[in-house]
DNA sequence: ACCCAGGTGGCCC
DNA sequence: GGGCCACATGGG
């Protein structure tokens, strides 16, 4: 049985905050570079170390691949966690070489399921990055849970569970199969998670579930 | 001086 | 499977 209260859900937000234009970024590989600089950082500074990158001409797989590590440091370091994500930038393309000639297009022809395994093998990239990848970058079905959506959905007892599968599948479920609704989707639920934070609606602290 | 942000990997039990 | 920690910058 289908739970109605989810795009219910959806049509609301959709009413109130309008359509939110997602991913923000140019081409699939920037996708790709912003999912990963996004982890667990504000937006804004993502952006701040994408131009950054954009002013070094270095946007494409080819050149994070060729690039020195200090030198992809120096211009994500806005982004925080500078370190670790340029390793999580270099293991992406390095895996892109290896296994598809550098060619996105060539990854992301696969069947969804291969595809996710594979983004989910790279250092770096967890369930949401890959889920993130596969909608925001491939354009296929792959709803993505953040940590607001979590929230949110807790909030409004939609359901208990904090394992990503579980909560993933459950949105699926509910839902009619659509990337371009889940593209939305998620975006609305960033939307009305930033707008709650901060007032009685706290990020919570611990584990990540399973 | 806090708290927060579009997480992930590593290690422990 | 669950719990904790390191990772780092910039804005409110």
């Amino acid at each position: 049985m289908k739970d109605t209260r989810v795009f219910k859900l959806y049509k609301a937000l959709y009413q109130a905050f309008g359509p939110q234009h997602w991913w923000p970024a140019k081409t699939p590989f920037e996708v790709v570079i912003g999912a990963i600089l996004a982890q667990n950082t504000n937006w804004g500074n993502v952006e701040k170390a994408i131009a950054n990158l954009r002013r070094g001409g270095m946007l494409s797989p080819k050149k994070i691949l060729e690039s020195r590590k200090s030198k992809i440091e120096n211009r994500i370091r806005p982004s925080g966690y500078y370190r670790q994500k340029t390793r999580k930038l270099k293991a992406f393309v390095e895996h892109l070489f290896k296994k598809h000639n550098g060619s996105l297009k060539k990854m992301f022809s696969q069947n969804m399921k291969a595809l996710r395994g594979e983004l989910l093998s790279i250092h770096g990239i967890g369930e949401e990055t890959a889920d993130s990848i596969i909608l925001y970058a491939a354009e296929k079905p792959s709803f993505v849970v953040d940590a607001y959506t979590k929230r949110i959905g807790h909030r409004l007892g939609l359901f208990k569970t904090s394992g990503y599968d579980e909560i993933k599948a459950y949105f699926e479920k509910n839902l009619p199969c659509s990337a371009k609704l889940y593209n939305e989707f998620h975006a609305l639920l960033v939307a009305l998670g930033k707008e709650l934070s901060g007032r009685n609606f706290p990020r919570s602290r611990g584990g990540r579930g399973s």
